[in-house]
DNA sequence: CAGGAGCTATCAGTTTTGCTGACAGGTTGG
DNA sequence: CCAACCTGTCAGCAAAACTGATAGCTCCTG
C-alpha cells in the first residue's frame, strides 16, 4: 500500500478526530472503510498504529512518533498540488527580477518575502546590474520584472508601476577643500562653480533639468561610481539618501543643505516590465504587493 | 486525482525513461495505462505535461519546472515509508544519548552523523551531564545509551562497549610557583609533595591506584571542575589530553613530562547501556559504528 | 522512398481495489 | 442494565484503473 496520499490523509484524520468514526465523518466515508484502511496499513507495516482496547482507538507510541513526519509529507504533497494548479492559473515557475545597482532593494525584498509565503515553491532569481544592463535584459526577456529608476524615457515598449521616490541629497566628501575654508555653501548657487558629478549615461539622459547645476560636470553611469568619485574629492553630487546614509553617519561624506531648495530632487523608482512579455501570476502579485495593495 | 503516490512515480518514470512505453516497461504496466494516466493528470492540472508532436514525448517547460518538486515529494514519501518499516524492525523513534561532560564527544558525533544518513527521520537527543547523573539517567531509562568513563565498577546492571582510551597528562597552571623556581619537576616523584587535584566522587572511586600520587589530595567530581582548580593554582592534576589541548596551546596550562612515566595513564571511554532496556536498532548500529565495524 | 520498428492514443472488456451497508460485538456512562 | 457509540467483519457493489487489440503517427535505415 506504500503510504499513498489517501492513507496519509486517513491516518491524520483519525489522529485529529480521535476515532475511526469521527474520521469517517470528516472524510465522508463509512466507518468500516476507515477501519479497514487502518487495518491494511497496520498489516503492511507490521505493527499496530492504534490500541483498540478502549472504546476509542488510542494511537500507539509508534503512531505518535510517525505523525509529525506523516504530516510533513502531507504538507509537501498539498504544496506540490497547489503549485501545480497555480502553474495552470498562470504562475511562472521561475521569477527573475532585475534590480538596478543603485536602487534600494528593501521594499522589494519585503514584498518578495510575502510572495514566497503565498507560493512556497516559486523559484526567484535576483539579478543586480546597472540600469542600462537591466533594461537590456528586460528587452531580451531574460528577466520579467525590474526595479529601476523611472521617468527616464517614455517608450511604448515598457510598462511600469511607480513604487517609491528616492530623495536625492547634495553630498560632498568630508575632506573637500570647500568645507575646509569654513565657508560651507549655504545656497545652491554656491555650488555652480564647483565641479559636479552627474549620473547619466548615453542611453539614459538626465532625468531632470534641475539635476545639473554646476557649470563643470563630470559624468558617471551609476551612483556607485559617482559616489566613489565624490569620495575621492573630485566634486559634489546628488545621491539617494538611503545609499549614503551610512557614509554620512560615519562622517566620510557631508550632506549639503541649502536655504533655497527645501523640496529636494526626487528620483522615482519604478517596477518595469516588457509589454511584449506578459507578466506571470507571481510577477503580477508582486506588483500589487509593491503598490501596497494587500 | 490529486498527486497520489502512483502518479508521482509514473510522472518521474516517464521523465527518467524518456517515453511512455519505457516508463511502462519499468513499471511493469502496459503503455496505454501510462498514456491514460498522464492524460488524466494533464486534464486535472489543466495543461500539457508532455509535447507529443514528436515520436517520443518531450516534457513541457512546466513539467520540467515541476520535476524537482515532484522528486522531492517522492523522496519524502519513500523516506517516510522506510522509516515506518524500520520502526517495525526495531528502530526506536527517538534515540536519547547521554554524554559525560568531560568525555570528548567527537567520535560519537561522527558516528551519529553516519547514523542519521542511514535513518534520516530518526530523532536524536543529546544530554550532557556529569558521570553520576548520566548513570542515573541510564538506570531510570531516560537515556538509552551513554558515552562515559569506563572501567569504574563491574555491575551486572550495565552492558558496555570499549570505545577509546583517553590519555591523561599531568598538568599544572602556567603561573604555579613550582614552575617559577626554574626547578620544574623532572620526575613523577617530584610531585609527591605538591597538592594533587584528583577526579573522583562518592559513587565513582578512583579508577586506578596509580592515579593518586601526591600525599595531599583535593577532590573534584569532574575534570571540568578539577581543571578550574588547577587553573586557579590550587595544585596539579591529570587530565584528558583533548580536554586541555587548547589551554596548553594558549599557554594557560603547562604539561609536565617525566622521565620515568612514558606510558601515561589511560582512562577508557565506554558506550554504556542498561541491560534492562534492550537497545533499539539505531542504538545497536551506533554501537557498531563506534566499534569501527562500519 | 519504402518499410519496419517503435511510439502514442483510443476503446471495449476485465480485473482490482476499495467503498457500502447491514450486522455483530465491545465499551462507556447514566 | 440500557442507550449510545464505537470497531470489525462480510457479502455485494461501484468506480477506478489496467489490459490487449488496433490504428495512426514518427523516425530510422537500407
Amino acid at each position: 500500500m506504500h503510504f499513498t496520499r489517501d492513507n496519509i490523509e486517513l491516518f491524520l484524520a483519525v489522529l485529529d478526530h480521535g476515532s475511526f468514526s469521527a474520521a469517517a465523518r470528516a472524510l465522508r466515508r463509512v466507518p468500516s472503510a476507515v477501519s479497514m484502511a487502518v487495518a491494511n496499513m497496520e498489516a503492511e507495516l507490521g505493527y499496530a498504529l492504534f490500541d483498540r482496547s478502549r472504546r476509542e482507538p488510542v494511537p500507539t507510541d509508534r503512531a505518535l512518533a510517525l505523525a509529525p513526519h506523516v504530516r510533513a509529507a502531507q504538507d509537501q504533497l498539498t504544496q506540490l498540488h497547489n503549485h501545480a494548479l497555480a502553474l495552470s492559473r498562470g504562475l511562472e515557475s521561475r521569477l527573475t527580477i532585475g534590480i538596478v545597482t543603485d536602487v534600494n532593494p528593501q521594499a522589494l525584498l519585503r514584498a518578495v518575502n510575502l510572495l514566497s509565503r503565498r507560493y512556497p515553491l516559486l523559484e526567484v532569481e535576483m539579478i543586480q546590474a546597472p540600469q542600462d544592463d537591466i533594461l537590456h535584459l528586460l528587452q531580451q526577456q531574460h528577466i520579467s520584472l525590474a526595479l529601476a529608476w523611472g521617468g527616464l524615457r517614455v517608450d511604448s515598449q515598457w510598462q511600469f508601476q511607480w513604487v517609491d521616490d528616492e530623495a536625492l541629497v547634495a553630498t560632498l566628501a568630508a575632506d573637500h577643500p570647500l568645507l575646509a575654508k569654513k565657508a560651507a555653501p549655504r545656497w545652491l548657487e554656491d555650488l555652480i562653480q564647483v565641479r559636479q558629478i552627474v549620473v547619466a549615461s548615453r542611453s539614459r539622459p538626465l532625468a531632470d533639468a534641475r539635476a545639473k547645476v554646476a557649470t563643470s560636470c563630470w559624468y558617471a553611469d551609476s551612483f556607485a561610481m559617482a559616489l566613489e568619485m565624490v569620495r575621492a574629492g573630485l566634486g559634489w553630487g546628488n545621491f539617494p539618501q538611503t545609499l549614503i546614509a551610512e557614509r554620512l553617519a560615519r562622517g566620510e561624506l557631508v550632506r549639503l543643505r541649502f536655504g533655497n531648495t527645501e523640496n529636494a530632487l526626487r528620483l522615482p523608482v519604478h517596477l518595469v516590465w516588457n509589454k511584449a512579455q506578459p507578466l506571470g501570476q507571481g510577477a503580477r502579485e508582486l506588483v500589487a504587493l509593491m503598490r501596497g495593495g494587500e
